[in-house]
DNA sequence: AAGCATATTCTACAAATATAGAATATATTT
DNA sequence: AAATATATTCTATATTTGTAGAATATGCTT
């Protein structure tokens, strides 16, 4: 299952402070802020579709990400390639080399990695 | 303004076809099939979000993408580093090789990429 | 103990989205 | 010319999404 915008805005939250009460989340958010109710109906809906987890702590509760945000956007980004770059990884680096702006430091880092990810693929033959 | 899932499968479709009849995307469409008045609801829709124009034929209209695929893509990804990549071009793509299938026939093909791109910035500077 | 801060659940509603029937029009084929 | 295939517009409805008030509960502070 799939979040919505406005679930997704309650993960972002989650994934950087790891774990928060529902006051956390609502201080997070800029003006104007939400209404504390809509943030309580938010979580029990990422709560129903299996994404956040809490522990008991009085009468509050503490929440937590039970998805990791890696392991979200593997998913997005790899129906992305399937659904826009013909289910080719390589089609879509070479989209991404060329729209984004990545500077020199961002491409020697780049290199970097990719000849990292090179030598241990080569090794593990 | 943003694309709905619906609408984003009509972009597809009209960037694969490049232009199309509305009886050509219908026909490219999986069973079961959308009524035809869905479609030409959602190619409305497309139109007046300025991502989609036509050349009428008799009666009938020739659609075609008034929006690279490329250029939408490269909003949407921007989007997500700035949202979920604390704006850093580079730990996405950290994040991409490691998370994303990549043989090293794609990996050989990304570095080439990445080298003549760092030849380049070199160059123009 | 009274009041305050915090949270939760239930309920509700407006807006956005997905879908398509009915009516109508125009080409094309027979 | 009649029948057929195709498309368009208008209208409508069900579902999903975003938002939050009212009622209620619990723990903390004075």
């Amino acid at each position: 299952m799939d979040l919505t915008k406005a679930e997704e805005q309650i993960m972002r939250y989650l994934w950087k402070l790891e774990k928060a009460y529902l006051k956390n989340i609502l201080d997070e958010f800029p003006y104007p802020k939400p209404a504390a109710t809509t943030i309580a109906t938010l979580l029990k809906r990422v709560i129903d579709k299996g994404f956040v987890g809490f522990s008991q702590h009085g009468s509050n509760r503490e929440y937590f990400p039970l998805i990791k945000k890696t392991d979200y956007f593997s998913k997005q980004v790899n129906l992305i390639i399937r659904d826009y770059f013909n289910n080719s990884a390589s089609q879509f680096a070479s989209f991404f080399t060329n729209e984004t702006d990545l500077n020199l430091t961002d491409l020697e880092e780049i290199k970097r990695l990719v000849d990292q990810k090179i030598k241990n693929q080569k090794k593990s033959k």
